[in-house]
DNA sequence: TCACAAGTAA
DNA sequence: TTACTTGTGA
């Protein structure tokens, strides 16, 4: 019997890959109620989990294009509360661009659900991309700065990944809607030495007890001081592009109201990465090459277990998550 | 006989205190002559510097107020060349308000001048403190972002201290009417984690062979994107606010045009360091309680050799310099 | 060189 | 919530 307990997690409890910024959730079939129809902080669980799930991050190993919305036959689906109408919130959600706005540290609600219950050891695996195609395989990080003044979090986050710990899901149709879960992203997409103004995804994918993806949702998340205003700002923009096309634009898939210059297009002729980060201090924080190497060889990342933390360590650097839950 | 060359340091050979931000150059009478009348980068002494100078750094020792000008018995003056007057130059020096706008990693070039020359042994050290008196006693750092993605130049600061290498003077009036050093600055003062828009001072003194302060000039300095619009910005403040008197105020080291809003004066009852930190991660960077008990027990920081680099340590915790010469 | 972007103070 | 600050793209 394996068992677990995390008193920092109140609603889910969450499978933390070191990899990258994703997280695992577990589905998990259970014999016993609970109390709510919800994922369960649950610390029990048949199996330990000897294995951890394969790593399918954007700096290596084999990833779908991600910002494709897939329902598929289960009708996962992706929400959001009613977000305040105070423009001082801390998180605000604009459905029209499909597009989380929040603060960086505060905790935003997600809602997922599903129309049936899947079998036993389904797992949904929640990871943060660039939303540029030339920016995808670089992992998502947080800056140093914040990393250094937040090692608490980074420990947190760590500790988890050891507990491994097992989700209970009671389905979302009887009573409850939504599976509520708490998002905390941990640098503003501005951040200097780490996202550097570049627009991130965050994808959510529901998987199979064979970490087959069946289903996909993503949404675009700018993490920034006034999530209020900088919504006005983009919804403003959209509307004076698309005068009446509105939502089905950004169900296309296709490019939405961007940040960028009344004058021209960016991010077609974008800089490399090379360059952007150059800017930042003259020198590559991230060797982008050794990146693409590793994933032509197919090599996962080592792991430092070291007291009771392990570190995201890839080719002996070191990447701090961006986000938890 | 000790000896030490450095390819980096073409004018002058600096004395490097790992502690905070400063750098020492000492002036050292010479039999031979030389090309020119500056400081030159001499390779031979004919005494090894067996003990590095005393600390007198801004979080610990004791240390006069670092913004009053003091030229004392040798006039000692600190200029500048004339500066570019294009608006794009790396930067720029304002006579008005007595303050150097330049761009993160630029060399800026300064003068110094003595009306004499000093006896043996005399040095000049140039540090970097906050203007802000509230802020005075925290060493002024690199940011992490600039510190990591910038360690070689962290590594040439290093090796400079165990060079400790002493630079011939030849005096001011032969010819040369200055002394021409290089000050690059490594951080913008807006960088977070770092100086967080906090105004620095650059303060030069000059002393005896006993660490003694005998002259002192200071000047504030602004690490900034665009020298040539901030200094525009700051100087047609300064004249609204201050008609004809223009030149004296500052001068008489009285407040000039501050960076601050239009409605209200700022730093006065100015948020303490720690809450300052706080807004970055939400946990202080800087112990400024620790900075504070060693201060009052006298003690200086510990070093740490490792292969080549000495790093200032202080209580634990690692400190970047802000620039180097 | 200019205007936008986006964190911050009030 | 407004307006300023200040790095950045074009
Ligand atoms: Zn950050
Ligand atoms: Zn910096």
């Amino acid at each position: 019997m394996y068992t677990h307990t995390t008193a920092s997690c109140p609603f889910i409890c969450t499978c933390i890959c070191p990899c990258s910024s994703y997280i695992i959730l577990i589905y998990q079939q259970v014999q016993d109620a609970s109390l709510c129809n919800n994922l369960i902080c649950q610390s029990t669980s048949t199996t330990p989990p000897v294995t951890p799930p394969p790593i399918k991050s954007n700096c290596y190993g084999v990833f779908l294009p991600a910002d494709i919305d897939h329902p598929g036959a289960y009708k996962f689906s992706l929400s959001f509360p009613n977000s305040s109408s105070s423009k001082a919130a801390p998180w605000t959600f604009s459905p029209m661009l499909k597009k989380l706005y929040c603060q960086l540290g505060k905790p935003c609600p997600l809602q997922i659900s599903v129309t049936a219950k899947p079998p036993p050891n389904y797992y949904i695996r929640a990871m943060a991309i660039f939303k540029q195609k030339d920016h995808v395989l670089v992992p998502v990080t947080r800056c140093p700065t914040h990393y250094q003044n937040h090692q608490d979090a980074c420990y947190l986050l760590m500790i988890m990944w050891f507990g491994y710990t097992i989700s209970l899901f009671q389905g979302t149709s009887v009573g409850c809607e939504y599976t509520p879960l708490m998002c905390s992203f941990m640098c503003n997409t501005s951040c200097n030495g780490g996202m550097n103004r570049r627009p991130i995804l965050l994808v959510l994918t529901l998987e199979t007890s064979n970490w087959e993806v069946i289903a996909r949702r993503c949404i675009e998340v700018r993490i920034c001081a006034s999530p209020g205003r900088d919504r006005a700002i983009d919804e403003a923009r959209f509307r004076s592009v698309h005068p009446e096309g509105t939502e089905a634009n950004v169900k296309n898939g296709k490019s939405v109201a961007q940040r960028k210059r009344k004058t021209k297009k960016r991010g077609l002729e974008k800089t490399s990465e090379c360059q952007e980060f150059a800017k930042v201090g003259h020198k590559m924080r991230i060797n982008e090459g050794d990146l693409m190497q590793n994933r032509r060889e197919g090599k996962n990342p080592t792991f430092s277990p070291l007291h009771d933390i392990v570190e995201p360590v890839l080719n002996g650097k070191f990447y701090s998550p961006l986000f938890y839950m």
